[in-house]
RNA sequence: GGCCCGGUAGUUCAGUUGGUUAGAAUGCCAGCCUGUCACGCUGGAGGUCGAGGGUUCGAGCCCCUUCCGGGUCGCCA
């Protein structure tokens, strides 16, 4: 029998109160967390976004229809009380709870609102099927540490705010219901009632109304910008994510770097008291690619790559000599100490492992305490070959190598997953460690085997670097980009570049991806149009905020720093969408035709 | 589109080689208990073993199909 307020007004939040509110009498209103009924007395904790309070319910200090009300509360039930707040017996402190010294002896009590036997549990350290916890969203919100994220989130957004506008950025929405560019992920679509057969897309960036915000003199921009694409889910990717997305004018990388670092370093003052000493790190793509095999290294441990050909060109073992004469290359990493001890069975795991990476096989070898080898592969190379070997690795007992021969990219990048793989294996990443860098110096372009082209790998706005201007027309595969990524302990959490300004450099751009004349007016139209009327020297940068979400908060599930998160399958559990809709609707939208009255 | 893991009480899980009436914990309901704090004690209810088909004297368990959830490769300028 929910009641009304009725006048009540609540004086603080349960978690709120304190040894010096020690006598006041209170108004307040929660959760019903637990009741233990001790038969005599009750004791109630009340749980709202601050946290808990005990209620103690005593008949010596309430009429017997507050008493019977109280025994009638359930979990999750909303209560309101009148009491005043006593300091608890000495024996009596909860020291596992903030308010733990002091309760609410209650006078009056309102039952705001009965509730259901709730089908999963709304504290922390109970574990329940992530499906269960998404349909009922709005209750496993209720956990305290989902209220401590969304508390988190906000106060992220709020540093990251007041650090832009504290460097002078203004603030600016732009549209969702915008334009499908080729290039790029799959868009979102939205129908159009009002032109039938043409369809909005929900953008992916703001990537275009950004750069004409430049064109348009704003100097500095801003925003925590919602984007949509339309491609398949990871534990690290949502359709629809929030990025804080940034321009500027007249500036170079480092200028948009350091902003992004300074706001970075913001957030993590604020948020964990951690200090990052700026400016960062800054390494290549090429190193990045070399060294750690992949561009968005893990830092927080060594175990880097290295490339051992002139070795590998003779040392007997085919599968090792014909990587190389074909252009590919034979690469390494040693992990010390412990590895030494894993099994053939986990050796043969992690072989499976690399081949998921389409490299043809993992190379390894073990050297036992007394120094004797273990090794898939040292039977084929000759003694005096396989010491020089272990001499260059520096191996000594106990430690593991592991060698991976094929197509250059190929195996580098199947080392680099291995090498983080065997970080978190073997416990080689220290805790609370944050390695953020840039990297830069990314190619600008990257050939399709599929489409028999080049296309952009940044995006086709993006400035390639002077040095390599000549390289345009000859080599344009070596040209670096004026792009830079910022990555955290293994996380790409955001990308930037330097826009092209000048309209005949994104038309040679756009005829290098592929396009003619024609069709890039035809797609880009508006934009080559209006970079011809006087658009600045600028560039910028956008950073995932959930991403971001997650390196503080320490998951590795995207799902568990959003709100109301999509499934895998892109639908969400909760309101089951997406969902199907009437016949009028698609007619109104062009998408189904009307029946003919006669047709049947 | 491919590969891998999972689906048994409201919830989290166990379930042996295919064999009697499918178990535990927790939650829920009832009773007892005046200082608990994950209170305790006693009792009770609660199951289409994701769904469909097959093999078998007999299927939670084996086979096929399918749905749902998770991870991942491709994909993600």
């Amino acid at each position: 029998m929910a009641e009304l307020l009725g006048g009540w007004k609540r004086d603080l939040r349960c978690a709120e109160v304190t040894e010096k509110d020690i006598g006041k009498e209170l108004t307040l209103m929660g959760w019903v967390s637990r009741v233990r009924n001790m038969g005599g007395i009750l004791f109630v904790w009340l749980r709202d976004r601050s946290g808990l309070i005990q209620l103690v319910f005593d008949q010596d200090h309430m009429d017997e229809a507050t008493y019977k009300l109280g025994e009638s509360l359930r979990g999750e039930y909303v209560l309101a009380i009148k009491g005043k707040v006593i300091a608890r017996d000495t024996t009596a402190i909860n020291d596992k709870m903030a308010t733990g010294t002091i309760e609410v002896q209650v006078h009056q009590a309102k039952l705001l609102n009965e509730a259901a036997t709730p089908p999963i549990y709304t504290e922390d350290g109970m574990n329940d099927n992530e499906a269960v916890r998404l349909k009922y969203r709005y209750l496993d919100l209720r956990r305290p540490s989902m209220q401590n994220m969304l508390k988190l989130r906000s106060s992220t957004v709020n540093a990251i705010r007041t650090h832009m506008v504290s460097r002078g950025f203004v603030e600016v929405e732009t549209p969702v219901l915008t334009k499908s560019t080729p290039e790029g992920a799959r868009d979102f679509l939205v129908p159009s009632r009002l032109h039938p057969n043409e369809f909005y897309a929900l953008p992916q960036s703001p990537q275009i109304y950004k750069q004409l915000l430049m064109l348009s003199g704003l100097d500095r921009y801003f925003q925590f910008a919602k984007c949509f694409r339309d491609e398949d889910s990871r534990a690290d990717r949502q359709p629809e994510f929030t990025q804080l997305d940034l321009e500027m004018s007249f500036v170079e990388p480092i200028d948009v770097q350091t902003v992004v670092e300074g706001a970075f370093h913001e957030v993590f003052k604020a948020v964990k008291n951690v200090d990052i000493a700026l400016p960062l790190p800054r390494m290549t793509w090429k190193e990045a690619m070399e060294s750690y095999g992949s561009d968005k290294p893990d830092l927080r441990f060594g175990m880097k790559i290295s490339q051992h050909n002139d070795w590998a060109k003779d040392c007997g073992f085919s599968i090792f000599e014909s990587a190389v004469t074909s252009g590919g290359t034979v690469c390494a990493i040693k992990a010390e100490g412990a590895a030494a001890h894993l099994s053939r069975k986990e050796m043969d795991a992690l072989a499976e492992f690399a081949k998921t990476y389409h490299v043809k096989g993992l190379a390894w070898l073990a050297i036992n305490e007394d120094g004797s080898l273990r090794s898939s592969f040292a039977k084929f190379i000759a003694e005096d070959k396989m010491a020089a070997f272990l001499k260059t690795m520096d191996a000594k007992p106990g430690d593991a190598l592991f060698l991976i021969a094929d197509k250059r990219l190929t195996a580098l990048t199947a080392m680099g997953q291995l090498r983080v793989r065997l970080g978190k294996q073997l416990n080689l990443i220290a805790p609370d460690l944050y390695k953020l860098f840039w990297v830069t110096e990314f190619p600008l372009l990257e050939w399709n085997e599929e489409a028999k082209r080049y296309t952009a790998a940044h995006h086709p706005f993006t400035m390639p670097m002077e040095e390599d201007f000549h390289l345009l027309e000859e080599h344009p595969e070596q040209v670096r980009a004026k792009a830079y990524d910022l990555v955290l302990n293994g996380v790409e959490m955001g990308s930037g570049s330097i826009r092209i300004h000048s309209s005949d450099l994104q038309e040679k751009m756009f005829s290098l991806l592929g396009f003619t004349h024609e069709e890039a007016w035809k797609r880009f139209g508006f934009l080559l149009e209006a970079f011809k009327y006087g658009t600045p020297p600028h560039g910028g940068f956008a950073f995932g905020l959930d991403r971001l979400m997650m390196m503080l908060i320490g998951t590795d599930s995207l799902r568990d720093v959003i709100a109301f998160p999509k499934a895998q399958n892109a639908s969400c559990l909760m309101m089951d969408t997406p969902s199907t809709v009437s016949e009028d609707q698609l007619q109104m939208l062009h998408l189904k035709q009307e029946t003919a009255p006669d047709a049947k």
